[in-house]
DNA sequence: ATAACTCATTAGTCTTGCTAATGAAATAAG
DNA sequence: CTTATTTCATTAGCAAGACTAATGAGTTAT
């Protein structure tokens, strides 16, 4: 593997870090923290999970996704439940508070974008819907 | 400002979060938190900065920043020094190992964009080169 | 000289990351 | 069926990072 990136992967990186920062400051509640929000931004996206699956989903241990659980619970945003098929484990899901936060976060962040859309030209647009796609295949990759 | 976000916001939102998720698990020292890294890479970019400074720029109060700054020195990565002309101001600064282990990261981070662009055809390249000028910009607006 | 402001630091509290330990439930082995 | 092992969530202890309140030192204004 090559150590000598060039400038397209230099100002890939730049854009995207710097966009991604400025997107992930709206939330509709502004007392959650980025690893609560998301929690339960997968919960939105994947349903419930059990809380070891959170855990490993956001690459984190079990206790420290129990805190983080412990105080998305407290704030009404999720709901514990034993799973049925299996008495050792809990399944955490979206509350429909927590749906609705969610759901106003991403309607609040697809509208900042909107909005800067409409200073663009029409390729400029296309050319970040095609970017889109391309970077979430290499996001997944 | 309307509320109805449509399907390019959506997708673009999508394809910025996951692809700047993945890029931020590329790190040359995993045991710095994503807080203590940013802080870093400001210096980096921008140069030593007064503690104060430091806290407005990543939006987190002074005594937090002294806290991190505090792990960060203790790691050796930056150093404090008296500010020549203000006998209040502290100044903040890489260390030649902050500042490597910033660089380091920046090329890894280049390279995973890198390697993964050379799957891509020549237009999809250009087309998330031209998309990241555009993002670029999107996030200074 | 004094008052007001600025700046960094400490203290206390809560949250979140870790590891170690624990107990309950499930599964495997004898 | 009993016992041993594994799986799962939870608690405890520690360190770090977010906050506010308080403090002391340095600077500026009156």
């Amino acid at each position: 593997m090559t150590i000598d990136p060039n400038l397209d992967a230099t100002q890939i990186r730049q854009g995207v870090l710097h966009l991604s920062r400025r997107l992930r400051a709206e939330k509709a509640d502004n007392e959650l923290s980025d690893g609560q929000f998301s929690v339960l931004a997968c919960l939105y996206r994947h349903g419930a999970h059990t809380l070891g699956g959170l855990a490993e989903h956001e690459r984190v241990s079990p206790p420290s996704m129990n805190r983080t659980v412990n105080c998305l619970e407290g704030s009404g945003y999720v709901e514990r439940a034993a799973d049925p098929t299996d008495g050792r484990r809990v399944l955490i899901s979206l509350t429909p508070e927590g749906h609705d936060m969610v759901a106003r976060t991403v309607v609040q962040r697809d509208a900042w974008i909107d909005t800067r859309l409409r200073d663009l030209s029409p390729e400029e647009r296309e050319t970040l819907t095609r970017a889109a796609e391309i970077m979430r295949r290499l996001a997944t990759a």
